[in-house]
DNA sequence: CACCCCATTGATATCGTTGTCAAAATACAT
DNA sequence: ATGTATTTTGACAACGATATCAATGGGGTG
């Protein structure tokens, strides 16, 4: 059988209460108390039984990752980001694969948070840009914190890049490479880093006084075939621009197979950038331009900030925007 | 407050006893007595606490997913899978980043799956090949299902896939586009994949009477870069294979980017194949000819017998083996 | 009709914590 | 020394389910 806090309390000689405000870190209890108690909880390997303390106080130390969807790597970064934060503070990490169009989510989750006294979520995109979720959560008190929304919340914790300043950096690195002619896949539209990286680029392009043509600009949907799509209809055209900015790289990917198939060299006929530093970028020959969110970083951070909130470590600005970082390879080739 | 088991059996006129039995399944409960205590649990919304139950019980319809350092997608898929067959039986999935070289892994493991009162585990390479960590899980009588083991496992369950058989059919799939001239990458030693993988070429090339050049063998470690500089040193060579089989689509990327770099066309100059269908096989130009595993349905099928185990549903012949897919894409050339 | 058997049902103990509240011990003020 | 405020402590209830075991009742048997 396993050390209960009576085994505990009869070896400290205290109530089982006392070593309950042991455990917890409870305030007033003596010095003297506390060491003895910790003493013979170290002593037996004493571990509180998470099933009674949740029943009895309804935490669980369990918060959950929701998502739908997402691009493969992303998810495993963000995954082991707030893994990572939970092993500190002793958490577990519960997942929830969500479909953000069913009419019952907001149902189902609020029934699973429940049930499993769920502490906290982390949403993740699409979801963090679902408004009526948010506030659903916000009425039932459910704590959580949201990766990437596309507009700052001001009831929710939330981390975010800046996908704005990004693209335009990265446009504006095209262009000091001496490109005029520029194109432009846009991401899926539901998605809030789509709007943010295009008018980044759209801003970056105007700024320096250059001419947006629209036959250059396509709608993508983040997949390769999306992106391969806009490929050949854009190299189809009599005229084709010097540089292609894609909106992640999977859909530079697919631009690439179609420069290919056309028999354009990349970056000796068109330069090519993408967005995300998935890994792909890397693999692909020649290796993409591209820029790197800190995915990881910023899910540890929303995991710390979440567990700080229900602990009652409220700090000032715990929400946050992360930097991207450019990663300039060989995909983009100076005029 | 929520609906407990006392007011569904005041209000369906029965001890909680008898609730308790109607929301178990038991037997001896009468027809009707079942269908009036159901009724009231319809009609009230019922839901057990599961803290309540867990801390009765010890158990907690919770399953985890234990995993060190996979490779993204795979991982991706993998949980995919298994959170799928959680969502049919109403279990919830917790997961767990391991570092299978850490020297307390089986405590950690041991303590996490106790405080949890987790009801099985499901394990993935390299995990699923820690003979003395399963020994023990075993010991402690812990339930759980192992994905992809290199041998066959007597105590536990387990699902498989065809790796010999696979690369054996693929090996043969090169030799019948006329290449007699094949090397090989092969994969990271830990991983027991690589070693079947490896035994199906050498038997495949042999039972068709062709000899094996071992300066066209090398060793990876199922990394891009692993790949890249076997390609390398292949092509640095004077006599150079007409088709190389690499151990999974990453290292197959590295070769492809390697000659490339050499100025070698793929598949004209040479013919190259994968192993994984991992998203790059489709998304480089020329797509992979590789194979393709059944990863989410292996998965699935472990969560399935897994959960069958413990509550009671023990067939005959649960554990496994998965057959893969040949996938012929560009990559692979006829002479 | 008396008896036993077995299916059905319920009263109550129990799992291992935390919450409530009052008692005891100590510190402080007068 | 006395009264009061404050800190420290513990007895016991409570959380919401399942487990134990005895009570009940209807059917079959001799």
């Amino acid at each position: 059988m396993a050390v209960t806090i009576k085994d505990v309390s009869k070896d400290a000689k205290v109530s089982i209460k006392t070593v309950s405000r042991v455990i917890n870190n409870e305030a007033n209890v003596a010095e003297e108390t506390k060491k003895r108690v910790q003493l013979s909880v170290n002593k037996l390997g004493f571990r509180p039984n998470k099933s009674a303390q949740s029943l009895r106080s309804k935490r669980s130390f369990i918060i959950a990752l929701l998502y739908d969807n997402p691009n493969k790597s992303y998810l495993a970064d963000i995954q082991s980001g707030i893994f990572k934060a939970c092993k500190l503070t002793g958490y577990n990490l519960v997942v929830q694969e969500c479909d953000y169009k069913s009419p019952d989510l907001n149902n189902t989750i609020l029934e699973f948070v429940e049930d499993l006294k769920i502490d906290g979520l982390i949403l993740t995109p699409p979801l963090s840009d679902m408004d009526d979720f948010l506030k659903d959560l916000e009425k039932n008190q459910i704590e959580h914190a949201v990766i990437a929304p596309s507009t700052k919340k001001t009831e929710s914790l939330y981390v975010s890049s800046n996908d704005y300043e990004a693209a335009y950096k990265l446009t504006s690195e095209i262009i000091k490479h001496g490109h005029k002619d520029i194109g432009f896949i846009k991401g899926h539209p539901k998605h809030s880093a789509s709007n943010l990286r295009f008018n980044g680029f759209i801003d970056a392009i105007q700024s320096h006084g250059f001419k947006i043509n629209d036959a250059w600009i396509k709608q993508g949907n983040f997949s390769f075939k999306s992106g391969f799509d806009a490929g050949v209809e854009i190299f189809h055209s009599d005229r084709i621009p010097t540089a292609i900015f894609a909106s992640n790289d999977s859909m530079a990917a697919g631009i690439m197979k179609s420069a290919n198939m056309k028999g354009l060299k990349i970056p000796d006929d068109i330069s090519l950038a993408g967005f995300d530093d998935s890994p792909i970028a890397d693999e692909i020959w020649p290796a993409l331009t591209t820029v790197k969110q800190p995915v990881e970083k910023m899910a540890n951070h929303a995991a710390k900030i979440l567990m700080a909130k229900f602990n009652g470590i409220e700090e000032e600005n715990q929400s946050k925007e992360f930097r991207s970082e450019l990663i300039v390879r060989e995909s983009l080739r100076t005029l």
